[in-house]
RNA sequence: GGGCGAAUAGCUCAGCUGGUUAGAGCGCUGCCCUUACAAGGCAGAGGUCACAGGUUCGAUCCCUGUUUCGCCCA
């Protein structure tokens, strides 16, 4: 029989040849027995459906001993398993006249004198992997030996439980597949490691009761020290020098920091533990041994929630490595973007379900966004801080809803700042800290910075001295609220600021409450204001819009605009937001309702984004006509487009008698208001 | 081989149970050094939601298949 092998020297551990059951070249050898040349051991020709009988000579020798699937083959045949090796990988006592070597010598001197005997066919090259030490690198050989196993069946099934029944939550849900997946094809567990430092395993072996033929086989598994063998009293007693695998005191981790054994006022209070945050790659290896581990011994669940977080990879979607040298350090980051821009980005980078690709452009992002925050506070600190009432505010559990916002604009960004406190609580909450971040950066750029600031400043200069007071202590307060807001994104930055805005002692941010949503009765109180500064911020928005789409320079001034609604809560209060949308855009005045305008050449029409709110503007003699046309065009063009589509979804019949009546409705609504929008368009084009 | 996941704007990514005109950052275009911020402001362009079927009145979303990519398996 010809058999290939990449290592000659375990030939003397041979116990069998396998070849395929369907090999018909080798069907009438199958039962029969050869020779090991050297040791001259005859061994059976077995049949195993293992064997690839393409590869090679299609016949293997097989070493139960020495390799992990001889050894299943073993199994299947009940083979015997030779160990030819010492534990320093010399060759032992089962290798006849090469005992004694080291096993690269006897790897050479076989396969010399198996050439030299006429038993060595060709030598090919052929690549194969081997497994190393990853410290030192020499290369490791199967090698039969003792092993200490914790039965882990019993310990899965109530782990397996406890998540089928939501005493555990594993967040993202579908890592629970993973979680199963394991803990319901869960293997013994191997806890025996050969290494000098660690826990030994609590076993003893008594020689005398060995030799006596004790049914304990001289074994003893206990929970104390032995001095004497518990069978025999006899001393002759040797504890294993094997110790536990890492994992397994890892597992005790949850409890055993909190005093356990011991029932510790510490144990009952924090035991189970709320929170486990960790990687994907850690499930089996610890979340799921923490789990065994914590019900069986204080019959309770280590965690209620496990929240399993992305995994940083390289820009290429590489997960890092020392040994692939793409490692990402985090300290160089820091030092190039700064550690809050980091740590934001992470964090709004977090969605689940997904890994980070991490990109430098997006940290970029953020840093400038921590610049923003700097500066809009320093705006606050120099313009507003001086007008401002901050004695309430100064303590650390302030709650904005105790503060009487008066005028509209406080009002209305104290409610802004209570959706942005929502959005940040239930993103927490719910680990979607993505959500939690992206609602603390639109919040802060594009309602405080970009309006609430600009809005206020004509106002910080007003000669009522309550307008000035209380614009500026809103602004500072919602400042303070913000950087609460920001902290667990950007500690330091809002740590920094926090101090200064107020005296604020000894105490930190870090400690100070966590800002709360106002109430809905609050928020109720504040409707028709929040209504009324988004109307304002809408007027604006469409007559910048204007500007800019018909070519008026940004330094020109425009003579009037013309605001129409018949909203009564509307016009309640409109003029202060007439006067600040006119100073917004560079337009002497708005009025309201001036239907005059309609009937001139030479005038912009556009609708709001807010309740359909109708803008005219003057623009004779600043601008050439024939770009408002075309502007109108291209809205008239996109209002047909959904339209069509409106019309065409209300003509199915299917659609009729299925869809949902609100929805129904809602389209009928849209279709009536496409054509209201159609053809006031197209009174528009006609003035032009 | 088994399992899991991804494919959405030039790039990196959101979009939670199917229903307005699919969003963000960076990049890009135009205008602006307006006394917090040019690492900024204002406005804008850019997407047949990988492909092919199916379910549904209706699909980026649900199902099947294909392609490509990634990860895990003591």
């Amino acid at each position: 029989m010809t058999v290939a092998t990449t290592r000659p020297e375990t030939l003397l551990g041979d116990t069998a040849v396998a070849v395929h059951p369907d090999d018909a070249r080798y069907k009438p050898l199958v039962g029969k027995r050869v020779e090991l040349p050297f040791v001259k051991r005859l061994i059976p020709i077995v049949a195993d459906a293992m064997v690839d009988a393409s590869f090679g000579s299609g016949a293997v020798k097989v070493t139960p001993a020495h390799d992990f699937n001889d050894f299943e083959v073993g199994n299947r045949h009940g083979l015997e398993r030779v160990n030819v090796f010492t534990p320093d990988a010399r060759m032992n006592d089962q290798a006849g006249p090469f005992e004694g070597l080291d096993r690269f010598e006897a790897r050479a001197r076989i396969v010399k004198e198996l050439e030299e005997q006429g038993l060595l066919l060709k030598v090919d090259e052929h690549k194969a992997s081997v497994g190393h030490c990853y410290r030192c690198k020499t290369v490791v050989e199967p090698y039969l030996s003792m092993q200490w196993f914790v039965k882990t069946e019993p310990l899965a099934k109530p782990a397996i439980q406890a998540v089928r029944g939501g005493k555990t939550r594993i967040v993202p849900q579908h890592w629970e597949n993973t979680y199963f997946h394991w803990m319901e094809n869960i293997r013994d567990w191997c806890v025996s490691r050969q290494i000098w430092w660690g826990h030994r395993i609590p076993a003893w072996y008594c020689g005398r009761c060995a030799e006596n033929e004790h049914p304990s086989d001289g074994v003893i598994v206990s929970r104390s020290d032995l001095k004497t063998c518990p069978h025999c009293g006899h001393d002759d007693l040797r504890q294993e020098s094997d110790v536990l695998d890492t994992w397994f005191s890892s597992a005790l981790w949850p409890f055993s920091t909190l005093g356990w054994p011991e029932k510790t006022p510490r144990l009952k209070a924090y035991y189970p533990t709320s929170c486990l945050v960790t990687g994907f790659d850690i499930i089996f290896f610890w979340v799921a041994r923490m789990m065994m581990m914590g019900i069986h011994f204080t019959g309770e669940v280590p965690f209620r929630d496990v929240y399993i977080h992305a995994l940083i990879r390289d820009a290429q979607g590489q997960k890092m490595s020392k040994s692939k040298g793409n490692v990402i350090d985090p300290l160089e980051v820091m030092e190039k973007f700064g550690t809050d821009a980091f740590r934001f980005t992470l964090a709004a980078f977090a969605a689940q379900g997904r890994d980070i690709k991490l990109s430098e452009e997006r940290i970029l992002g953020y840093r400038n966004f921590c610049n923003k925050i700097w500066n809009a506070a320093r705006f606050v600190q120099t313009m507003a801080l001086p007008h401002a009432d901050l004695g309430a505010l100064a303590q650390i559990d302030f709650d904005p809803a105790r503060f009487e916002a008066k005028h509209d604009i406080g009002r209305w960004i104290l409610a802004k700042l209570s959706e942005a406190v929502e959005g940040v609580r239930r993103g927490i909450a719910e680990y979607r800290f993505n959500d939690a971040a992206m609602a603390t950066y639109h919040f802060f750029w594009g309602t405080y910075c970009d309006w609430f600031l600009e809005l206020i400043k004509p106002g910080l200069k007003s000669e009522d001295a309550e307008v000035r007071r209380e614009l500026a202590t809103v602004a500072a307060l919602v400042l303070d609220q913000s950087l609460r807001l920001l902290h667990p994104f950007m500690p330091f930055l809002s740590e920094e600021l926090w101090q200064k805005l107020a005296p604020r002692g000894t105490a930190l941010l870090a400690t100070a409450k966590f800002p709360q949503a106002l109430p809905a009765p609050r928020r109720a109180e504040f409707r028709a204001a929040e209504e009324r500064i988004e109307a304002l911020t809408a007027i604006v928005e469409k007559i910048r819009q204007i500007r800019k789409e018909t070519g008026v320079p940004d330094s020109a001034a425009l003579n009037r605009a013309v605001l129409f609604t018949s909203d009564q809560a509307l016009q309640a209060q409109i003029d202060g937001i007439l006067r600040s949308a006119a100073d917004m855009t560079r337009v002497a005045g708005i009025a309201l309702n001036d239907a005059k305008i309609r009937e001139e050449k030479g005038v912009a029409r556009g609708v709001t984004r807010f309740k359909d709110l109708v803008v005219w503007v003057d623009l004779k003699g600043v601008v050439d006509l024939q770009k408002e046309r075309l502007r109108q065009e291209k809205e008239l063009a996109k209002l047909n487009n959904g339209l069509a589509a409106t019309v065409k979804m209300l003509g199915n019949a299917e659609f009729l008698s299925k869809a949902p009546a609100e929805l129904l409705e809602e389209n009928r609504e849209k279709e009536a208001m496409y054509r209201k929008k159609i053809q006031e368009i197209h009174e528009a084009l006609e003035l032009l």
